[in-house]
DNA sequence: CTGAAAGCGCTTACAG
DNA sequence: CTGAAAGCGCTTACAG
């Protein structure tokens, strides 16, 4: 069933059948409505593939899942990024594209290099807990459009790059001012990996914050961790092993919030009681960690979303009007209170 | 550039450099190596349009979740399907299939239709937690290749269609023994919803096990509920207001299992003293909790692995002798001990 | 070992 | 409003 057969079955040409498909309004609208029927009654759909030849474009994105293995793994059930696959996923269809998803490590661009090359796809975006300046890098010099959804994985990013923007300072600020409100004055931190942009950004609205309530800033209380959760719970050790142990513990994600309070109760202690705890990703288990955990919600829905508008934008070559600049907001749950 | 580019380049016909792409040996090795090089050079990569348009293979598999947005929705963060997308995804890969991904309503078999009407896909896999018989019964009436994560899915299954199989019966009754031989007689269920046929199937297994052990069923002690986190924390509400209380409770979801958990606090009970409970899935979660949760472990990552390779020797033409049955394994962790 | 031709199913000008 | 032709970049027989 082609495009042939449906002209010869309406005994229309060819072109006939095209313009209907096209939408063209020239077409007499008997003879349209004749030839939609036949289209529907056969379930005629044209052939992708023949289309893409000519036509040059795909109408599908790539997302480019990349692991580094030698560290952290990006399964799709992360935490943090399962959300985001998703989101993009549904954004994608929203606009009448299809989404091709691939895995591939971080030295491997080959294999992302060979999508863009064999005309597989009109555009990409990246997902990664790694740096992925080289993959870039080498997608942006041979022409193709590609986004990244976070801003932490460039060392250097090139300009004109799709990449939703998040005010991390701002919401170390936010946090570590929910904080001091509740009448804290021992605010702790345990950073996220110390080359990370977005855990040095937070650190310093933390410091902001504190300076800005006049509350000195004690270098005991910033733990240089990772994101992780053994970062959590190897602070909460060393705390314990100083004379002072914090009020208030600020971590720069959720999974070091849940080291910190599995270390508490091993250590017979409780959250909020004897130390308030906020993470920050607001990752789904977060509700259901004992206590729930308040957190610093990062919109990750609409970052992707905005990521996929930006993208399409750019293949169409429409202008992207809208901001792709993001807060975080705090979620209160369980796990602060006021100190005792 | 194209594959009359580099026969150019090389100086040979086109059909030769086809020779090479092809791996055929009937080329001159040094010619051959000339011809290899060039395309290195230019990153030269057929173009998959054209390819597919001959070829008649797209070697891309539709990836189908499948909403129905009167009942749950499965986002990718999905507790239960991320970790099966994800898995998916690297089966295809590593077989050197693509996967496309689209989101659909349990209704609109129409969008699933089209992406293989128009080629897009040479088969399909369904995820879903709702009945898509209508969906599945269209696809393979049009003989269209299909299959499916969940047994559960289906009122009367087509037969051969690809689908791995879960032990469901002996789950039920592993769940049952293990309690047992911690010494449990009032060992209670909370089901899920009741015409989903892995539930009936766990009932059955932990009906065997009792009636194996000794134990008379209690017909107090089996809540029908479904597979959602409320069902857990009624079946609680509703055995605290009877005189008898049950030891354990296997909870036919994890989900299930965390309402109870939450219940039981929310009562000032405690998991595992005053009851011990298991859940069903080993979903992402269970670790987390408090206590973290003794499950029955459903080797997802498996089933979508045989998924997979199942569809593929379908497309392929070749047999498939691998099994597709697989059994629920326990994993202990803290929410169950002996009976007081 | 290598070439020349036909065809996959569409779209895009160009005519009428 | 409608037709006939060329071409997208490949693969597949068919020759030599």
């Amino acid at each position: 069933m082609d495009i042939f057969d449906i002209a010869k079955l309406a005994g229309v040409s060819r072109k006939t059948v095209q313009r209907v498909l096209n939408k063209s309004p020239q077409v007499r609208p008997e003879t349209r409505d004749r030839i939609l029927k036949i289209i529907e009654e056969h379930q005629y759909h044209p052939n992708v593939s023949a289309r893409r030849l000519v036509k040059k474009k795909t109408q599908t994105i790539g997302l480019f899942i990349i692991q580094d293995t030698t560290k952290h793994r990006i399964y799709s059930d992360d935490l943090f990024y399962s959300v985001v696959i998703g989101s993009m996923i549904s954004a994608c269809s929203d606009r009448g594209y299809n989404v091709l998803v691939t895995m591939a490590d971080h030295k491997d661009s080959a294999a992302v290099m060979k999508l863009y090359r064999e005309k597989s796809i009109d555009a990409g975006m990246i997902i990664s807990w790694t740096n992925v300046q080289r993959i870039v890098d080498q997608i942006v010099s041979a022409g193709y459009i590609v986004g990244l959804f976070d801003q932490n994985n460039l060392s250097s990013p090139p300009p004109s790059i799709p990449i939703p923007f998040l005010q991390n300072e701002q919401g170390g600020k936010d946090a570590a001012n929910y904080l001091i409100q509740l009448g804290h004055k021992e605010i702790a931190v345990i950073t996220g990996d110390k080359d990370n942009h977005a855990s040095i950004e937070r650190l310093n609205g933390y410091k902001i914050a504190l300076k800005e309530a006049d509350i000195p800033v004690h270098p005991d209380f910033i733990f240089n961790g990772s994101f992780t959760e053994k970062s959590g719970s190897d602070a909460v050790v060393q705390w314990s092993q100083k004379e002072k142990f914090p009020s208030a513990i600020i971590c720069f994600n959720d999974v070091i919030a849940l080291g910190v309070i599995k270390a508490m109760r091993a250590a017979g202690l409780s959250v909020p009681d004897d130390v308030s705890v906020i993470g920050f990703d607001n990752v789904l288990l977060t509700e259901y960690t004992a206590p729930p955990l308040t957190t610093m919600h990062v919109p990750r829905v609409e970052m992707a979303a905005s990521l996929v508008e930006q993208l399409i934008c750019q293949i169409e070559e429409k202008p992207f009007d809208k901001s792709s600049i993001f807060k975080a907001s705090l979620i209160e749950r369980e796990s602060c209170k006021p100190p005792k």
